[in-house]
RNA sequence: GGUGGGGUAUCCAAGUGGCUAAAGGGCGCGGACUGUAAAUCCGUUCGGGUAACCGUUCGCCGGUUCGAAACCGGCCCCCACCA
């Protein structure tokens, strides 16, 4: 369940509390990716140290490899992995996307030829729901069709009807083997691509099925920010107001704050953990190259205002972790830059109930874009 | 001392007469990355110039040739085996 704690009168930005059945997510909300039910490179620990209340995993990986029945055999991924915190998992749909070329969709589903080997795996909206359910998810993903950008306007039309058609029938096999008295809460993804129409329509005929959270997918597909953020504003307003919002597979740290003043709650992106694999730390000022030669005797932490396990170790440390392919690079960057996020959405939050968010946010966004540090 | 192999740009390495400032890698330098087929990918890497182009290179010295990293002679060095 979602209660709304407090409304921005500047703007659609809101402070809430999202209940699953392995706890409370604060919202707006960061979550970590571990798409193979493990955050890259860190611990369960590490990963809770940043302050990260909810990760996501991934339905399409997991049933592939290990297989949901032997997830689910350890008391799901929870059990699995050592998380206790909160699970959202998506559902496969941005795999329809991301590896479309080993896919072919139909009315009853996506079937994919695994990536790995090739084998089959059929994915419909039932089964994708049961999958979910096996892994033990708290928050499961309607299976959706993640479109490329541009798309034709009859083609993003005509999918996003099945997209819609495909949540309708999730919902009700969630209802069917029990989801809702888990307390697994199910969620619907508006999409219709940058047609602002089409969105608005997906949006209200979700609405219509009552479901207990909504996301809004189908953005960060190569769109400019300028498009991404006109589609999250023309799907939210058309979401219900007291049901969380998720914004899916984004963001920079502008594009979040940008998107919390549009209302939406939750947040999810591999930037932070891909980005400090590739030697990137994120930083109030702008993001640092490590491997940038500047910073070969840079005796300074990344940020000296963000303390973590990382702050210890100076610039040039990192560096030199990043150049000799040391594993420890990857570690350290990902706590830092998972802990920035999560310290971002904590400002955010505390701003949006001290009720000066939009001040806030608009100082911060004109620092992090001016400087380099 | 003998026999065989070899010395190519910052490193490894291809190249045996012109299409070679010289393939490929690596290192370095720079960039990209957004519900993760990503500890990945792209660019660049002799000096000068925006460029056309100019200058200097393939162990060293000399020679053959219109033309050489490549052919010939001498020298220096490295490796393996044999004495």
């Amino acid at each position: 369940m979602f209660e709304l704690l407090k409304t921005s009168a500047s703007s659609a930005a809101r402070r809430g509390k999202l209940t699953t059945a392995h706890g409370a997510v604060q919202t707006p909300v960061f979550m970590p990716v571990g798409t193979q039910a493990t955050v890259k490179s860190l611990t369960p620990a590490q990963v809770e140290e940043t302050g990260a209340q909810i990760m996501l995993s991934n339905t399409y990986h997991l049933n592939i490899r290990p297989g949901a029945d032997l997830i689910e055999s350890f008391g799901g991924l929870h059990g699995f992995m050592k998380w206790e915190k909160p699970i959202l998992t998506d559902s496969g749909g941005f795999q329809v996307f991301s590896l479309s070329k080993l896919r072919k969709i139909k009315e009853d589903g996506i079937y994919f030829s695994s990536h790995l080997d090739g084998s089959k795996l059929f994915l419909s909206p039932e089964s994708c729901m049961e999958i979910q359910m096996k892994l033990g998810s708290d928050i499961c993903m309607v299976l959706d069709e993640c479109i490329p950008y541009p798309s034709k306007k009859d083609f993003v039309e005509t999918s996003t009807d099945r997209t819609i058609r495909w949540a309708k029938r999730c919902l009700e096999h969630a209802d069917k083997i029990g989801l809702p008295e888990r307390n697994r809460l199910s969620f619907a993804i508006v999409q219709g691509s940058n047609f602002e129409d089409v969105r608005a329509r997906c949006a209200q005929e979700l609405s219509a099925l009552n479901f207990p959270g909504y996301a809004i997918g189908g953005v960060s597909v190569g769109e400019p920010e300028e498009e991404m953020l006109l589609q999250v504003a023309a799907s939210a307003p058309h979401l219900p107001q007291d049901k969380p919002r998720y914004v899916m597979g984004v963001g920079t740290p502008v594009q979040l704050l940008k998107m919390i003043a549009l209302g939406a709650d939750m947040f999810d992106c591999v930037m932070p953990t891909r980005l400090a694999r590739h030697a990137n730390a994120f930083t109030k000022d702008g993001v640092l190259n490590l491997r940038n030669a500047k910073f070969a005797a840079d005796k300074a932490p990344l940020d000296e205002s963000l303390l973590n396990y990382t702050t210890n170790f100076s610039r040039a440390y990192l560096r030199h972790l990043v150049m000799s392919d040391e594993m420890l690079g990857c570690t350290l960057l990902s706590i830092h830059n998972i802990h920035f996020f999560q310290d971002l959405m904590a400002q955010a939050r505390s701003h949006i109930e001290s009720g000066d968010f939009e001040t806030w946010s608009t100082a911060w966004i004109s620092r992090y874009n001016s400087k380099e540090a």
